[in-house]
DNA sequence: CATGTAAATGTTATATTATTACATAGCGTT
DNA sequence: AACGCTATGTAATAATATAACATTTACATG
């Protein structure tokens, strides 16, 4: 079990919106979303994002600059992360497949290198949009 | 054998320009550079660099909005890539492991989705960093 | 060689994404 | 209270990227 965070109200006002958004929200966005809460500049906004980052509840997916929940009960491995995109529908969803990420946390070559954390994004069509 | 491609001057001067770096450029570093060859505006570049990563020429580097010369000697794979990236000294190299690759490209899941193209990097820290 | 068309270029303005800098407030520990 | 730490507020600005429109170049093909 990891330790449970207690999100600043910031936090919990921008995460509780990411969370319901069906699919991933850029920072402006959510900027627009929350001012009624009192929620007034990027700044403060990107400061919530990132710390919703650091702890795992949420993602980042970099190809889109969009942000999305956690889709495995706040993410163990934040430091490993995978996503299928849609690149007709712009559907996201974080796959979570012990092999995938066990093959990708053990992957190392010769360039001596150590890898401690990976994103991968993998595009295609999803269901719907292939039976198109 | 993979078909020929002819760079038009702007596309050449970007693409030699990268080539030529040891590190990822950014879109402004590139436009800086290439102004005295008559190159003025962002979108020029944004250009030249969109279709240079059409062909498979360069790649980006999305964690760090960057572009870097193919690796591989203009990726046949230019829809299959993946990086190392030392988060100390950023720097960052194509990794080119066919067993990697194969895996990826045949990863499937019970998702449905059909996946054409993906995109990982890799953090940690390299060889020289982790000496330090 | 004329004509059509796709690709590339030039230019201005603007949109979108993200950070710097500085000031203030809340909270737990000593 | 004094301190350290985290979070917040606010304004300004930096960095990244695209829209809209006009023009030019390359080159196929009739
Ligand atoms: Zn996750
Ligand atoms: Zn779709
Ligand atoms: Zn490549
Ligand atoms: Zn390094």
């Amino acid at each position: 079990m990891q330790k449970q965070q207690t999100l600043s109200r910031n936090q919990k006002i921008i995460f509780d919106l990411i969370d319901k958004s069906p699919e991933p929200m850029k920072a402006y966005s959510i900027l627009f979303n929350v001012q009624k809460k009192g929620i007034k500049a990027p700044l403060q906004v990107y400061r919530a994002l990132d710390k919703l980052i650091e702890i795992g509840k949420i993602h980042k997916i970099e190809s889109r600059n969009a942000f999305i929940a956690c889709q495995n009960s706040s993410c163990q491995i934040s430091k490993a992360t995978a996503f299928s995109i849609c690149e007709s529908c712009e559907n996201v969803s974080e796959i979570s497949n012990s092999k995938l990420s066990k093959y990708l946390s053990n992957f190392s070559d010769d360039s001596g290198m150590k890898y401690s954390k990976y994103n991968l994004e993998f595009f295609g069509l999803c269901k719907k949009c292939k039976s198109k």
